[in-house]
DNA sequence: GTGAGTGTAATATATACCTATAACACTAAT
DNA sequence: ATTAGTGTTATAGGTATATATTACACTCAC
């Protein structure tokens, strides 16, 4: 995985396993990778990883069991939420930033959908 | 000026700056304010603001005339470019994020739609 | 109980960013 | 020439991020 040099690493990986389980690459009760593992498969040492992944459980996103691993969260309506966070976060920057450079709302949309059909 | 904690500050006003531009707010040619100023307007020490401004220069969005001042460039082909670069990095990592978390391009023109018309 | 596989923690090092502060170099008006 | 206002550079210190490395603590299967 490549990551954007401005951006924290363990905010991205963050990123990418959240998309997993939203989208049920990891479904709700699955057993997340190790530790050790998803820092070889993300490149990235050791520490980092169990900082994204400590985050991860302060927002109950996941939840672990100390020597056994960790785990999607069983509540879907977590998952749910998360999707709508998401989804919400990433309108509000396109729209907020494209009035930013004064594209109106129906240049807003046009410019979506000729985007949508490439 | 509130920053986002996770990006780096000169980064922030640089885009803050180019949205100025692009909008007109400040025309082609015109003076920027100098860089003491601006550090006191963003609320930023001296040197962040000077790194903004010499990463703007870079970019040829500015150009400095040394003891005077800094000048929005005068070649409009780039004003166009930077709001078409500014305008299709805001598209193309809305559209790339949706399609992460699984929303088909109907879905995602309707949450545009939706969240045009609040 | 031993061992392999978990999560967790600690130390040291390096780099980037931001700040405070001071100084230098240039330009234009007086 | 002097002065005020420019951009520019330099040093030092603090914080956050990421790395390498080592070690500890827990669980489960055998």
């Amino acid at each position: 995985m490549k990551f954007n040099p401005t951006v924290p690493i363990y905010l991205q990986i963050m990123d990418s396993i959240k998309k997993d389980i939203v989208t049920g690459t990891l479904a709700h009760g699955e057993r997340v990778e190790s530790v050790r593992v998803l820092s070889e498969k993300f490149g990235v040492n050791l520490n980092t990883m169990q900082r994204a992944c400590s985050e991860l459980e302060r927002e109950g996103v996941i939840y672990t069991q100390r020597g056994v691993g960790s785990f999607v969260t069983e509540d879907e309506k977590v998952v749910h939420s998360l999707k709508q966070e998401m989804c919400g976060g990433l309108v509000d920057e396109f729209i907020n930033g494209m009035r930013g450079i004064g594209f109106t709302n129906n240049e807003i949309l046009k410019t979506v959908e000729e985007a949508l059909a490439k």
